[in-house]
DNA sequence: ATAATGACGTGAT
DNA sequence: AATCACGCCATTA
């Protein structure tokens, strides 16, 4: 998988532990400013357990969505120091 | 190539 | 402040 998921999964690797990235950001760092949908639609399609993808909020401070459930989502940041 | 889908974003009501 | 509707992008069928 070479291109915008790629490049996702790699930018989202690399978050830092307490801070929390917007998919909007996500996609700004992968090259297109405008493909917050696209970035969720990836990690959903991607089911990636060795990437942090709860550590990707909604730019509204939501935590939008997860695999294992928002509210997992949301203890996770909240354990790990994300306000 | 076209249509449909989706863990989003912003603006308008 | 909350909700609705539209727009955007990349992927898959």
């Amino acid at each position: 998988m070479n291109s915008f998921a790629n490049r996702v999964r790699k930018i989202v690797c690399e978050i830092p532990k307490g801070e929390t990235l917007t998919y909007k950001q996500v996609a700004s760092l992968a090259g297109s400013p405008n493909a917050a949908r696209a970035v969720g639609n990836i990690m959903k399609l991607n089911y990636d357990e060795n990437i942090p993808c709860h550590r990707v909020i909604r730019s509204d401070g939501a935590a939008g969505g997860y695999n294992r459930g928002e509210a997992e989502k949301i203890r996770k940041l909240k354990e790990e120091g994300a306000v």
